[in-house]
DNA sequence: GTCTATATTAAGATAGAC
DNA sequence: GTCTATCTTAATATAGAC
């Protein structure tokens, strides 16, 4: 206790790094598809070595699941009454695409799991997140009430907000092959669009 | 040439078992998850017999992904004008909410895919797909230029389209936890959404 | 904490009998 | 066409020296 301990700072920048590595070949390739070869190789640590910070490949996948759904939630738990129902879900929607623009890897490591079923996440997903998300969908049955909304299935408005903008990192391939386009060029073009969705939808 | 040839009525049979199998494991799994013992068994077939159909594990997945393309793009192909292109576009967002709910493996099998790069089917998404959404995007551009339709980029609202409606196929287990239902249930409101959405946005 | 070497499975694919 | 047996490789994980 009297002095700092460096081994815990190598510990922690191998840790973050590690974390860092998975999420990369974990985002591209799936959890089976993934090998803990990659992830030492993209993380500068040998294989055993990996495995003396973690035990095992499951154990960096769940915390990594599990870490990162936190900060994935940022922008629904953000989401409040400010005086403007319309421009809040429609800001609410640019916030998920700026984080589909700069947080292309959680996406698409979220979207692998769910395609499969979410056999690893299942849990905080029918728990918390569902929570989450009945919240703010009272929230916006509220505001339809009120007549300061138009009246829509305020879950069915949430997916439909989550698809559009998680489109454009899960399918981001895609994307760019049709548009013909590089990385993130269409984003602003996509913003347009998004938001004029949004904002006819719900105009009361 | 005189008589019938049953062989080749087991081997249709045997490989459309095959090609059916490998549906429900590779969708489920994604390539590297999928085994040949699951297909196999799901098949009613012993593993070597498997490769007495198909040459390798990748052969099957690559000839399901390109057959099963090709139905999957029949909705789009259909778009056409009849005189009410809000309707036409809108009927062709329920038509591919329809295969969602009739074809979710498909759907998943191709989101799979998609989602880590789409590394075995590129070269029919920058080709034969790009050609058809560039063909029904100038369709759209036309019927805004009449003033038949909002102007709105006619390949971020296909994007839109497809993003709605996969939703319910490929992320189906969260929103299943979501909304405490079970398969399908809740495809009515989803449809009844969706109409909304597209034709809010659409009136010119 | 990090390494080399290795144990242990699992999985794609083949050989060869029937 | 179908099977049993097997080859081969790759991948998770561990042992044990340093």
């Amino acid at each position: 206790m009297n002095i700092e301990r460096p081994r815990t700072r190598i510990q922690k920048k191998n840790r973050q790094a590690i974390l860092e590595a998975a999420l990369e070949v974990f985002s591209t390739e799936g959890f089976r598809g993934a090998t803990l070869d990659q992830i030492a190789q993209a993380a500068g640590l040998s294989k055993p070595n990996l495995l003396y910070y973690f035990p095992s490949k499951e154990t960096i996948y769940t915390e990594l699941l599990s870490t990162l759904l936190d900060k994935w939630l940022d922008p629904l738990r953000a989401l409040h009454d400010t005086g403007d129902p319309v421009g809040d879900i429609v800001d609410y929607a640019m916030r998920k695409l700026q984080m589909s623009r700069d947080y292309p890897r959680e996406s698409r490591l979220f979207a692998n799991e769910i395609v499969q079923g979410a056999p690893r996440i299942f849990d905080q997903i029918s728990g918390p997140l569902k929570d989450l998300v009945d919240e703010k969908s009272r929230l916006m049955r509220g505001w339809a009430n009120d007549g300061k909304i138009a009246d829509v299935d305020p879950h069915h408005l949430i997916f439909s907000i989550w698809a559009t903008t998680q489109h454009y990192a899960d399918f981001n391939v895609q994307v760019c092959a049709i548009l013909d386009s590089d990385d993130g060029a269409h984003m602003d073009d996509a913003a347009a669009f998004l938001s004029t969705l949004y904002t006819r939808l719900l105009a009361p």
